[in-house]
DNA sequence: CTCTTTTTCAACCGAACGGTTGACCACGCT
DNA sequence: AGCGTGGTCAACCGTTCGGTTGAAAAAGAG
């Protein structure tokens, strides 16, 4: 359990359930028990959940009495926005460099094997 | 195989070896043996990877004589960003407006069981 | 046609994952 | 003290994951 920070983070939210769970703890705490009552899960398999997503700093659990309130900790999600923005933003600036290229090159003066690539922009998965 | 296509993409994204193959996929188009050559592990392995990759939408293999070109998928990203700037949005939204409400209330008159929840903005790991 | 290059497929292996059951700890209540 | 509640720990189980080796498909080069 090692993993980088940003490794953690986007596997804790692989996970459908987790990922639930993060969007009802966006509305506010919530407890264990309240948390796993919608899933027909154990509530040991829900706490594992949480463990998950505390390791990846998604959570904070707090204690009171014998409750332990989860709190949705949201400053984490900058940590990924950054890493996507980051390669987002560069490869569609490529993609508009490599067009304006491409249109400025006659058809049959190519660079050596590689064929014009359409890069299609296709269908959205 | 069957997963929503948001845990894909945040699973093929969960693991170093793949944001970094993304990452080289910014700069330009490669082959798979040119992606292959920086790791130490086998050329099969990276072609595995790169299957995940194409699976959650985020890369696109084009045939070219024996080569199969690797090419980064960007609008996928816009799949992420969505769900995690509504949440975080939504959290600090509410964040805020529990701190309206905290501050407009006498120490005393808490609702029932619960206390006023200090929610730290601790430490962004 | 044969040889080489690039990539994938198939089977296998150990580690990690998501889930279960059962025991346990911590606390409030009476 | 004794009980009930909320939560976690520990062991186990089947499946998935990242990696390996070995063979094969697909296409160009001799």
């Amino acid at each position: 359990m090692a993993a980088d920070p940003l490794s953690r983070v986007f596997s804790a939210l692989a996970d459908p359930t987790r990922r639930d769970i993060v969007a009802r703890l966006a509305v506010g705490d919530a407890t264990v028990n309240e948390l796993a009552a919608p899933y027909d899960v154990t509530v040991q398999a829900v706490s594992k959940h949480l463990k998950v997503l505390e390791d990846a700093g998604l959570v904070s659990r707090s204690r009171e009495a014998q409750r332990r309130p989860v709190h949705l900790e949201a400053n984490v999600f900058d940590l990924m926005t950054k890493w996507i923005e980051r390669y987002r933003r560069q490869a569609e600036e490529r993609y508009r460099r490599l067009d304006d290229v491409l249109r400025s090159m006659p058809d049959d003066v190519r660079p050596d094997g590689r064929s014009p690539t359409p890069h299609q922009e296709g269908q959205p998965t």
